[in-house]
DNA sequence: AAACCGTGGAC
DNA sequence: TGTCCAAGGTT
């Protein structure tokens, strides 16, 4: 064992993290469950949701038996949601071909549709105790600046190099325990902005700590600029105060998740509900526009209200609508901007007349 | 290879 | 307020 992992794995002992919710109780499954809600989002974010999935889903099988929308409301609010989907179709696969039990091999794991390298590590590692790297957000901090690493760690290079310095040091013995010291490391003292290096149980032999460059990596992501979007939605509401929500397609932004109808840019309002809905319109109202921005893109979402009459019973209906009432949300799997905008109409008394 | 996919924390 | 980005993977 190199004296990166005996120090680390020295300063987890008294100092890493031993009680967060995947811990307790940890199973391949349980381990396979946090691993893809913890990708790109923060532990504080993922506790709770954790909780809640577990609780509805305790076992592969429960899993593999539920309905998409149901495990899609409850990954709502926690973005990404193809990772929804995945690990869905992921314990289907598991039951209906595996035998029911999660492989225990990262080449099986990544054949599964969400895991790659890195998860498929962290799986064997940590559930299984078997040696195997590991590289997520945390891992590139530390090794990039241990190691002094320039580059953004996105290009191929980089990552070669970190996927080398990973597989150097991961030791044969106590891996799970490694694995999550690395990633407390990371989280808790290698952190992005103001790292703790004082207390930093490899500061002896950490490049980045010796030239005073802990600031300067790992190196940041080449800025790019953001594309514009804009969408135009319709709140169609009828007599009885329901909304008219439509499925996404299942590729793309907010993909399987409940929406509001989106109509070309070109097309009038008015229309689009004569040609798809054969309802009488009563009122129509422009609201304000909402600008959301993301990672990659900005949104801005420009709605229409749309009062249908008193016989709305005529509406026509479609496979991927839905007649929304406020007591369905907790069953939604809605976008958190959706879902923001819902709780206006239903709650604003400018709306709500 | 580079773009795409969400949301909230941190500064 | 805007910007960066986090326990990454897929296309």
């Amino acid at each position: 064992m190199d004296s990166f992992a005996r120090r680390l794995l020295a300063w987890f002992d008294e100092h890493g993290r031993h009680d967060l919710p995947w811990q307790r109780e940890a199973t391949p499954y349980s381990i396979w469950v946090s691993e893809i809600m913890l990708q790109q989002t923060q532990v504080s974010t993922v506790v709770p949701y954790f909780e809640r999935f577990m609780c509805s889903f305790p076992a592969i099988d429960d899993l593999a038996r539920a309905d998409l929308d149901d495990v899609l409301a409850h990954w709502s609010g926690l973005g990404y949601y193809a990772r929804a989907r995945n690990l869905h179709r992921a314990a289907q696969r598991i039951v209906d071909e595996l035998g029911g039990e999660l492989p225990a091999t990262v080449v099986e794991l990544m054949a599964l549709p969400g895991i790659g390298r890195s998860t498929a590590g962290a799986i064997v590692a940590l559930a299984h105790g078997r040696r195997e790297p590991i590289l997520d957000g945390n891992v590139k901090r530390v090794l990039a600046r241990y190691h002094g690493i320039e580059g953004w760690p996105g290009t191929a290079a980089v990552l070669k190099k970190l996927w080398r310095f990973a597989e150097q040091h991961t030791p044969s013995s106590d891996v799970a325990a490694y694995t999550q010291a690395v990633m407390d490391l990371g989280a808790t003292l290698c952190r992005r902005g103001d790292p703790a290096c004082e207390r930093c149980p490899v500061r002896r032999g950490c490049r980045a700590a010796r030239d005073g460059r802990q600031a300067e990596l790992p190196s940041s992501r080449p800025r790019r600029s953001r594309r514009q979007r804009r969408v135009h939605v319709l709140l169609v509401r009828d007599d009885a105060q329901r909304v008219l929500l439509e499925r996404r397609p299942a590729t793309g932004i907010w993909g399987g998740l409940y929406s509001f109808p989106e109509i070309p840019s070109d097309t009038d309002a008015e229309s689009w509900c004569g040609r798809n809905l054969n309802a009488d319109v009563r009122g129509r109202r422009a609201l304000p526009p909402i600008a959301h921005s993301f990672t990659h893109f900005d949104l801005t979402i420009e709605p229409t209200l749309l009062e249908l009459g008193a016989d709305s019973s005529v509406v026509m209906d479609r496979p991927e609508w839905l007649w929304y009432k406020p007591a369905m949300k907790s069953e939604l799997g809605l976008p958190a901007p959706i879902a923001a905008l819902l709780e206006n109409v239903f709650d604003r008394s400018e709306l709500c007349e």
